[in-house]
DNA sequence: AAAAAATGTAACTAATTAGTTAACTTTGTG
DNA sequence: CACAAAGTTAACTAATTAGTTACATTTTTT
């Protein structure tokens, strides 16, 4: 069994690290600690704090938008395609929940200390998405519409649901409410997609998700 | 012209200092600096850090969730109300930028940490919500879904909204690229308002929104 | 086996930062 | 005006934290 590489263990951990408590929040001691790695270790393998985030963002959000872009691309018609981007990235996200949190923070922030690489792969997404609502208007199935907030709809809904998993479970202990319990995000994209896209056909006499 | 109190000038700016870089982000000879006021003087007026932060949560949360409801109740059909919900959450949220920040950094901690005041406020609004989705199905007006989901399409795609306004100024910059320049969040409001009630209308009869 | 790369230890530094102190100034009130 | 309470200030402390250093030990490569 291949064991675990220190590098690897380094980033794992600090991307839980900086999706739970931020880049400022987040304490090179604590990382060290947790990963049961020693502090000089990490800076053997990574030059310092911002370069290390910066590695973490790389390993997070690259896989993630290849995955919905190659999901996408097997699909053909304009609102095959549309669920696809919108489903891909709601189980992409689901399955590594950290990208939501940091995605936030980052967002948060403006925006505008995102590292470049960061900023990149968002942009992609953005224009995939263009891409298929101007192919969904070629082939006069959607309307005309504004890709940027279809596109917030997207990433606002679905991070915001990932990222308050925990603190719904929370609340449902608490409260003894189970709807709050809802931690499958499945459905989620599913409702999603039928919302958007019902939204965005050009008439109802087209085929619509059930 | 009575002078702004240094307790409001330290809640302004620590409100958004908070918003900008995160509670571990923001510096407290920073926000001494930018208030122009002596760092003992924060500390005379609030008991520390934290405190303060909660301060600007409660400060900044309350007003926007009162208006929310207030505004609702003005109105009578469930359709009617849930524009409303949704119109004057986007007002409020582009009012006071910096709830949107705020709120998307707890999110993304988990909001396990979140000051039980500031929960609270966002339980009313779910709350609200979630009495007005009620009202629609006695109507038989609106489908039965789940009222986290709407919750989220909302408070999702607004926050990030209006958290990217700074960004998408910069990326408007630099590419040239108009389209990214919507900063305006009433047409945003809107568009999510007619999405989402079109897909919750239980038959494609009932008057739609335009 | 020798060399090189990777990892661990533990104490160290330099800078940052939350919070304090004690003296000082302004303001409200009889 | 007097004087107490409220508010403000510069300088200080104590703790935290990013990053370092010098050296020992283990693992991998050649």
């Amino acid at each position: 069994m291949a064991k675990i590489k220190t590098a690897e263990k380094i980033l794992m951990g600090a991307t839980r690290l900086f999706a739970q408590h931020g880049y400022d929040g987040a304490i090179m001691d604590d990382l060290a600690e947790q990963c049961g790695v020693n502090k000089a270790s990490i800076y053997y393998h990574h030059k310092d704090k911002i370069t290390l985030y910066e590695h973490c963002l790389e390993a997070l959000f690259t896989p993630i938008v290849d995955a919905i872009i190659v999901a996408v691309e097997q699909e053909s018609g304009a609102q095959d395609k549309l669920a696809m981007h919108i489903n891909t990235f709601a189980k992409e996200s689901a399955a590594k929940p950290y990208f939501a949190a940091i995605l936030m923070r980052e967002m948060a922030s403006g925006g505008t200390n995102l590292p470049v690489l960061a900023r990149t792969q968002m942009q992609r997404i953005l224009r995939l998405l263009k891409q298929v609502l101007a192919q969904g208007v070629d082939e006069k199935v959607f309307k005309k519409t504004e890709p940027l907030i279809v596109h917030f709809m997207i990433v606002g809904t679905i991070n915001l649901f990932v990222a308050t998993i925990p603190l719904r479970n929370a609340l449902a202990m608490e409260e003894g409410c189970q709807s709050l319990k809802v931690s499958n995000v499945k459905p989620v994209g599913k409702q999603l997609a039928k919302t958007i896209i019902r939204s965005l056909l050009t008439d109802v006499t087209h085929p619509m998700p059930p």
